[in-house]
DNA sequence: TGCTTGACATAAT
DNA sequence: CATTATGCCAAGC
C-alpha cells in the first residue's frame, strides 16, 4: 500500500519529472493534441519522450490530466498494455472534435497544439 | 544498491 | 512513406 500511495504522491508531487510532464499535458487545450516529444520538450526533457509515455502510463485513473490528447509523432494513438483502451482514447478525441484519418491517424498539421 | 522494462523519437535504409 | 536499429531517463522490484 505504501508503494501505491507513494506512487500516487509522486504523480502529484511537483518538481519531479512526472509532475512536470503532467503539468504540460494539463496545458493542452481541448480539441488539440500534442506529441510525446513535444510534451517532453515543454517539460524540459527534450529527447526523453519515453519518460512522457511512462509517466502517463503510471497516471492514476480519475486524474485531471488529459492523457488522451497525447499521441505519438505519427499522429496516431500508441498501443498500450491495455487492449481496447486505444479505442477509448480515440472516442474521447473525436468527442472533442478531432477527426481521424481512414488509417486511424490524426492530422497533426491540423490539430497539433502550438504552445507560445 | 543495481538490473530490467517501458503510452517514444529520430536517423538511416 | 514504411520499417529497422539505437539512445535517452526514470520508476519498479
Amino acid at each position: 500500500m505504501e508503494a501505491g500511495a507513494r506512487k500516487g504522491q509522486s504523480a502529484r508531487r511537483p518538481g519531479t519529472t512526472r509532475g512536470r510532464i503532467y503539468a504540460v499535458v494539463r496545458r493542452i487545450p481541448r480539441g488539440r493534441v500534442a506529441t510525446y516529444g513535444q510534451v517532453a520538450t515543454l517539460a524540459g526533457l527534450a529527447g526523453h519522450a519515453r519518460q512522457v509515455g511512462y509517466a502517463l502510463h503510471a497516471l492514476p485513473a480519475g486524474s485531471s490530466v488529459p492523457w488522451q490528447r497525447v499521441v505519438n509523432a505519427r499522429g496516431e494513438i500508441s498501443l498500450r498494455s491495455v487492449p481496447g483502451a486505444g479505442l477509448t482514447q480515440r472516442m474521447l478525441l473525436e468527442r472533442e472534435g478531432i477527426r481521424f484519418d481512414a488509417r486511424g491517424r490524426i492530422g497533426l498539421e491540423r490539430y497539433r497544439w502550438e504552445p507560445r
